[in-house]
DNA sequence: GTGTTGACCACAG
DNA sequence: GCTGTGGCCAACA
């Protein structure tokens, strides 16, 4: 049995997100064992050695709000309108958008 | 091993 | 509705 880092966990939950849906750093710390590591998610997500291949703009905090990102909300905001999220001021709606993960492997 | 930092969350005012 | 405080977890110096 293979023991993936925290990080490296987060980064495989955050690519398997279809798009035009978004998660939340609650939602994957609790699919990953760490209900309460919501903060250690983000963590990860801010380092992102696999930029290209984690799209991490598709996880946002848990009230649907944008949070932060590397590159600025703001072009955090524009990606997800692009996938067809719609935005409304600095807030997502988790109850259509919001996906689900699986508490597998 | 200890202390600080951080893309968070929940509760109280 | 927003602001402030405490708590949680993992990574880094």
């Amino acid at each position: 049995m293979i023991k993936l880092s925290f990080p490296q966990q987060v980064y495989r939950l955050t690519a398997r997100v279809p798009k035009g849906r978004v998660t939340t750093y609650s939602r994957l710390a609790r699919a990953l064992g760490r209900p309460g590591a919501a903060r250690a998610v983000g963590n990860a997500l801010n380092r992102n050695p696999y930029a290209p291949q984690v799209p991490c703009h598709r996880v946002v905090r848990a009230d649907g709000t944008i949070g932060g990102f590397a590159s600025g909300s703001l072009r955090k905001r524009a990606i997800l309108r692009k996938e067809g999220v719609i935005i409304k001021g600095d807030r997502v709606d988790l109850n259509k958008y919001g996906y689900e993960f699986k508490a597998k492997r």
